[in-house]
DNA sequence: AATGAATGAGCATTCATTCAT
DNA sequence: AATGAATGAATGCTCATTCAT
């Protein structure tokens, strides 16, 4: 009976999308070539080629990844019986809540990510249907909050969390610690109340 | 007297950064290539290295012109007698106000332009040095306007205008047309009022 | 047990340095371009980068390489119980000896060599190095032997050599063959036997 | 009556042979560049293929300038009743005799000179010609002095200068100050007396 | 004579991808 | 599965030469 080695291709694509998510923290995918995201995970440059077809196809897994963990991260926090502007403020929180010194490496990977996306068609459509998606569950939860404009209001506050994990990572001086979750809660409270 | 050739560099060096800057919304500054710079430019691709020294160089000289742009568009707007929430609301517009088709090319032209930033240090350094500047402007506004915490809301005014320019940039469905300009407007009316 | 592929860099770069060695006697180092030099060695010009960092990294290697041939050329003439006179002795022959259709093309390396060390400071620093070492040694047999000024006999020694070996490369007419080792061993013999 | 300009072409190439030189003496030929020629002389870029068709022929005619003034050096110390064995000093002392910081910038000159002739070959012919009318002189001298030899003498009395010119161009520790024109003397002395 | 722009081939180097082992 | 070699197209850049003024 032919036995084989155990399968590990789970294990191995999981260190290289997780290299290529550390590169891209650090300089960017365009930057990032394979034989670097090689060197970052351990492994001979050739190995990224048996498990993945492109340098794109590992970028379109790191995407999946990290929005499944962004989505978790949400899910884990909204309890079930939250209310709809609860549910609002816990989705800020999911996004720009952490703090720390590992957040500025999120920030950096999100970031690039997003910079690849107006470019490249397939990570476009992938990021624009996911925050889509998103949109429409945010701006649900503010009509069910009485907020005017919801679908305006749930673009504001993905544009919010865009931007300030821009300027987060473009190191501009004069950017108070934390303005953003303090700010943006605010500014959702105020909308909330108001209606 | 020898008059010899007369110089056209100013007028030639116009022509490569309006060319890089088309190439930026485009693809990016990472895919365009001296090539395909000089094509849309209608030049030989050496003669960009006559009147460059780099690459690099032209994509500084179109940072140099693309902050030139925005100031003046804010300092045509802004009137010598506003007050400073009349500023605030000048800068919003400058940024975000103009609409129609050619805008989409100076939002991607931006957005892509902020993404090189991130990963780019000489030009990370110049833009973030512009944004310390409008930080500090906006949050002179917002202390004359008695608003509290000036620095984090200047931040966030950033914050939207960047991340706006990002949403719309990937080209999200569900996105309101022209929601970026009513809502900051709105959240700069309710935060001066409340101060 | 995973085996994958044998390394076989040590052959390539060997290769490699050889066929930049045949250029350089040939046409140098500068017009030896990374394409003919792939191109003599029977490879593909972008292995060549594979290999080695650099084109400049390729001649470091071969300036190692010639330089230890020569000293192993000095060392298996050399006996160990021989004099410092004929160590002198040995050392001229181990340079100019040989004779025949080969040399011409070793002579051609080491001037080329040369020139190239003359104008690239990293080359000019190993070979300087190098020959200060032959001067040390030589100088001391010298001063073994009772030669007056030992030092400059040794720099005069090696300067007939470097000359020689140029005056060879230039195919001047009218210089007897040969002329050099024999003239080099009277000089010698003339100096060790004065003092 | 035309007057036209008076035609200033001698001064022109001068100034562009004496730029070449420079260059030549401080990076090599193949490193010096039609514009940093140009930029030396003070000269556009552009003039120089005026007054030369080719980079090459810059180079021709620095031949000749150098080859003049070497000789020039000899036949102004060359007394017209000097006896043939002073007149062999006369030749050293013209060539290695000078001292003082220009010499250095000199050697450079004619090491990269000769470098550059052992790849090219018009040069090299010219260089060649040269050298062999040079040798053939010398050993007119060294017969009349009743010298062994006369040819091979007048090898190795060349093949020391251009060998201590490249060991001096080298920068190489331990050589002695002077060590050429002292012990090419003493060896000619010997020489010329033993026959 | 002179200027400075323009051209296009060539350079070293990088890199995603493929291949032999 | 894995290794490391191999390929060849592409990139930014340099440069001798030509050209319009």
């Amino acid at each position: 009976m032919i036995m084989g080695r155990k399968p590990n291709t789970e294990q191995r694509r999981g260190q290289i999308v997780e290299a290529l998510r550390a590169e891209m923290a650090e300089i960017g995918y365009e930057r990032a070539s394979i034989k670097s995201i090689a060197a970052r995970a351990g492994l001979a440059p050739g190995l990224l080629h048996y498990h993945f077809p492109s340098k794109e196809a590992i970028l379109l897994e790191l995407v999946e990844a990290l929005i499944c963990q962004a989505d978790n991260r949400y899910e884990e926090l909204a309890s079930p019986q939250a209310t709809p502007v609860e549910l609002l403020g816990t989705f800020v929180k999911a996004r720009v809540g952490l703090g720390g010194k590992p957040e500025d490496e999120q920030v950096r990977t999100w970031v690039n990510l997003m910079a690849e996306a107006v470019n490249q068609d397939v990570v476009k459509e992938r990021v624009a249907a996911w925050l889509s998606g998103s949109l429409e569950e945010l701006a649900a939860n503010f009509r069910a909050a009485n907020v005017k404009h919801p679908e305006a209001k749930a673009a504001m506050l993905v544009s919010m969390i865009l931007g300030a994990f821009q300027l987060h990572a473009l190191s501009v001086e004069g950017v108070p610690r934390g303005y953003a979750a303090e700010e943006i809660g605010g500014w959702l409270r105020q909308v909330c109340a108001t209606g």
